[in-house]
DNA sequence: GTCTATAGTGCGATAGAC
DNA sequence: GTCTATCGCACTATAGAC
């Protein structure tokens, strides 16, 4: 049986967008039926509005200037809802960091799975991995911005959970790394070290965001050299892909 | 001529700390003779100890929860120091996040071409650099944690002071890259996208911290890492060091 | 379901005692 | 040179009108 991402043809950042249909709509209702006992508004199409609005000009305010400096009076100007429709939809500016918080955390999870389970082969499985990380932290750039930023400013709990996804993450990259090298298709001494370096690369890809901006250097092109940059320390010449 | 840094030894961080001589005092004493004017303390013993134990103070908590989340309540306590006194050394918070802010700069600046300049050969260059820069964020992790986190509550001139800071960081490399490719040492395709993941791993060193110390690889251990990936995508294999 | 008005808190900054 | 006391302000959060 072969999948879509095992055809000759790789994924691509285009396709990728159509594939996660990642809709702010959709996230925003899954977020009012798990948080109806402190929303007071009851109808969905009214709250689903007013969420996506809320999340997205919290978003936009915090990674210009931070959470904490946000104040909100601040994001009741921007958002046009006033303080008290505000506090129908939380109950505390805590509560709205936490919200925004785990519905990235469980839809990064959902589609890095969905996307590496697809793939058998370990030396694409590497590829897709990586392609599949850059395409969703590009999806929702502004989530992860966000999440990498505020992290210090959660509750012990919560800043728990960042630190088991940031681990989570590298560990699959380990765990690639480390099949790989049971196979003898990858030749490399430290896998620890070596999805460390992965991890940071995907990282500045989010973090520095106004850099790749700036130099007009797309998603692909970024992922192309991720791969690039990987494969020459762990492949030999010939083995290499062209993706 | 030889320098020491030309030598077949290549410097460890042992060398590089006593080198630097990077003394919390004499940095403060340089903030003191800058600021006289503002910082009313006019003994030098006194406003020397005092300063060195708000900038610590206020990095510690800063890097702990965000400096606009300190409150000067906060460092008062943490310090010691009562709120006049505190403003005996600044006249607003903000201008304290600035102080902090220029002195790292000039230290960065002065510190890296102190040890680059000293080298002529081009793939000794690529390693100094990687390596000076991985001890000096070393040596002043606190500082430079705090930077990365606190640029975007600057005004907008510091927040371009940072920014150029960044880039000209790059540059160094870009052009070590360059002359690397041009005397045929290296051979590469893409300079600037190099330099960009080189400046990644960098900031990963001094951004996730407590990774690293979790996992106990040391400085030399990350900078020998950091130089073989890039030996990989840019030289031969007969042309790597053993460094 | 959303608004305005306001209570209560803690902030940055300063004046004046010692 | 450092302290305590306090001012004015902006914040989070809520109560009650519509």
């Amino acid at each position: 049986m072969q999948t879509a991402t095992e055809t000759l043809q790789p994924m691509r950042f285009s396709e990728f967008r159509q594939m996660a249909l990642i809709s702010m709509e959709d996230i925003c209702r899954e977020i009012f039926y798990e948080n109806q006992a402190s929303i007071k508004t009851k109808k969905e199409a009214v709250a689903v509005r007013n969420l996506a609005n809320i999340f997205n000009t919290t978003l936009r305010l915090s990674n210009e200037k931070g959470f904490q400096t946000m104040s909100l009076r601040d994001l009741s100007r921007a958002s046009g809802l006033s303080m008290g429709a505000l506090y129908s939809y939380f109950t505390s500016k805590e509560e709205l960091l936490e919200m925004i918080q785990n519905q990235g955390h469980r839809l990064t999870r959902r589609v890095l799975s969905q996307h590496i389970e697809a793939v058998s082969k370990v030396d694409q499985k590497l590829r897709i991995a990586i392609r599949a990380h850059l395409y969703l932290t590009e999806v929702m750039q502004p989530w992860f911005y966000f999440s990498f930023m505020e992290t210090k400013n959660l509750d012990k709990a919560q800043q728990k959970k960042s630190i088991e996804g940031e681990l989570a993450t590298e560990q699959m990259f380990i765990d690639i790394l480390t099949e790989g090298l049971e196979q003898s298709v990858f030749e490399l001494d430290n896998p620890v070290l070596t999805a460390t370096v992965i991890k940071a690369m995907l990282q500045d890809w989010y973090v520095k965001r106004w850099k790749y901006s700036r130099r007009r250097i797309s998603v692909d092109e970024y992922a192309d050299f991720v791969i690039f940059v990987i494969e020459s320390i762990v492949m030999d010449n010939q083995s290499r892909s062209s993706q």
